[in-house]
DNA sequence: CGCTGGCACTCTCGGGCTTCGACTGCTTAA
DNA sequence: TTAAGCAGTCGAAGCCCGAGAGTGCCAGCG
């Protein structure tokens, strides 16, 4: 489609617009190292990338400045992430080395990892729950017709669930029903908890445990409130890189939007790594931004997923590496 | 110090400047309702005013605006919070009859409340777990040599600590670890865990329960970490204060940094509802910006903080409102 | 003695103008 | 097909100027 000069020309154009945020012109493109003609000859094939789409200009007589498509091309021809620089990857290095334990603090520091390995903000989006199972449920009573269910899961998390009684219940009670529970859940998975009939349990309970056992059930099993863990990282990066307070502020209204974020990275999270230039994110007040996102593996299922936001003009080639190795470390 | 005339010239111009942003002149002043003189004497006055420190030019010839000794006197004489507005009481109020359960889920979403009434960032600091009592605790083994310890709080937290093991330890032990474990430290404070002298474990203890034993209340009672749970919301709408990307970007790396924020708000904690206006908040960073802190109290003891972070020229009345509203309704 | 009206002065802000520079597109020649 | 030259275009920057807003000071009035 593109022939290799014109390729070239546009790798150019799009790598300096990235390094200097400033429209750039035939003799820039033409002074730079891998273009062997003129500044002429640039500006023919610059006018021909622009009737195709990748480029456009802000106004006449001005230099171009890439569009999407451009982005995209530029991506797409990108092939591979790339290797870290070495203070990068000693970075990397020296943090999966030292850090151990406690997955939530762990997923907490990626973030920052990832947002100072790319001066952009990093999304971590946690393991789902659903597919762990259950090592252990207690109950414990807080006040009479409160009873807290604590699980522990398969994953190393912790889940917790209060449940509100129609009556009061005293602690013999509520043991009681907490040992019934775990025999009937323990080395289940989440998700198949809701698929337990609480009718099937009035055998031999008292009423006031099989009341118990019939709330915690419809707790734990029923409307499973995505309760993904997000954990957002280097904001304060990325806004540098804008220069309009208005589309700061948006882009942060998206980010509290835990629910959008956790959307928008699934939206992707099938295809690998990958990019999401502009409009591509499917959100319109990220048009000025773009996503890089990586599924991470652990115990050979797809875990969750990180990713970087930044500008449309994010360096992208850092971004994929920088998400490619720490997706590839968080095993 | 200020006769009445010159405070409420004063107060004047600090309205009017946090309405408009702009500096204000004497004719402004001279023509609001509450000053009955001409603008020469309002002249005087600001003169005067500006001499005391109160109030500053940002060049010859323009209207004056604020200092911070002229903020502080403002929110000094603002006596207590006044009233919400009907519609934010409104809010105010569905709001905590809507809400129940769940602790973490509860001070998040107030952190969006106060955000949306205030239109500025909110913090909510949660309860400190150190007072609680435990009401429970649960050993898991997840791998042989990684123990999971679960603790249910009397405040309806739950607290994990992982613990790593110098040897294998199956299932029986870890059991017959935990059973110990609970008679020794249920009902305690997790603060007095630590004073726990874990040499006086070793009587009938077999060799691999005591280990484990004091592995835990290592890890139980040493080096707390403040793991204070924070919730900060409404960050896009406090953008929006400002204009220029430089000062947004380093107010939100201030805000990353949570243990930065918990010790802020702890500063003027125990002074009850405060104020800390520009650089009285202790950071360079934050000469800009305001943060309006109360405490919240829960069965007679101050559990935690929450606060309003927003410009120097705040919404203070309001923002004093909301924060003593909610902390007031947050028992 | 304090307040007020008046007056001169000072700055900023915005519009209009010009210049400059960086582009482009087109044409022509090799 | 490429290169070179040239005219044309448009924004950015600098400048000037007038308008407007605001100040400081002074003299007079109650």
């Amino acid at each position: 489609m593109l022939d290799e000069r014109k390729a070239t020309i546009l790798r150019a154009v799009v790598t300096e617009y990235i390094e200097t945020a400033q429209p750039v012109g035939s003799g820039h493109v033409a002074s730079s190292a891998e273009v062997n003609v003129s500044s002429a000859t640039v500006r023919n094939d610059m006018a021909a990338l622009e009737a195709e789409g990748y480029l456009a200009q802000p106004h006449t007589s001005a230099g171009r400045i890439p569009t999407e498509k451009g982005y995209r091309f530029f991506v797409d021809q990108l092939g591979g992430p790339g290797k870290l620089g070495v203070n990068e990857s000693q970075q990397v290095r020296t943090f999966f080395s030292r850090t151990h334990g406690e997955m939530e603090q762990m997923l907490s520091d990626t973030s920052r990892l990832l947002s100072s390995l790319t001066h952009y903000a990093a999304v971590v989006v946690g393991p789902q729950h659903e597919v762990a199972t259950i090592k252990s449920v207690q109950l414990v009573g807080l006040s009479p017709r409160l009873v807290l269910a604590g699980l522990v899961l398969s994953s190393g998390a912790i889940e917790k669930h209060s449940i509100e009684l129609s009556a009061d219940a005293d602690d013999l009670i509520v043991n009681a029903a907490a040992v019934r529970l775990s025999t009937l859940i323990v080395g289940q998975t989440l998700a198949s908890v809701s698929s337990i009939d609480s009718h099937s349990l009035d055998l031999g309970e008292s009423a006031d445990v099989s009341t118990i056992l019939r709330a915690a059930l419809a707790v734990l099993g029923g409307e499973h409130r995505h309760d993904d863990q997000v954990f957002i990282g280097g904001t304060s990066d990325m806004v540098a890189s804008f220069d309009a307070v208005r589309t700061v502020s948006e882009i942060l209204r998206i980010l509290e939007q835990q629910l959008v974020v956790v959307s928008l990275l699934e939206d992707v999270l099938d295809r690998g790594l990958s990019v999401a230039i502009g409009r591509e994110t499917g959100n319109e007040a990220l048009a000025d931004c773009s996503i890089v996102v990586a599924p991470y593996v652990v115990d050979g299922e797809t875990a969750g997923s990180i990713g970087v936001l930044g500008p449309t003009r994010m360096h992208y080639d850092q971004a994929l590496s920088a998400v490619a190795v720490v997706a590839n470390r968080l095993g």
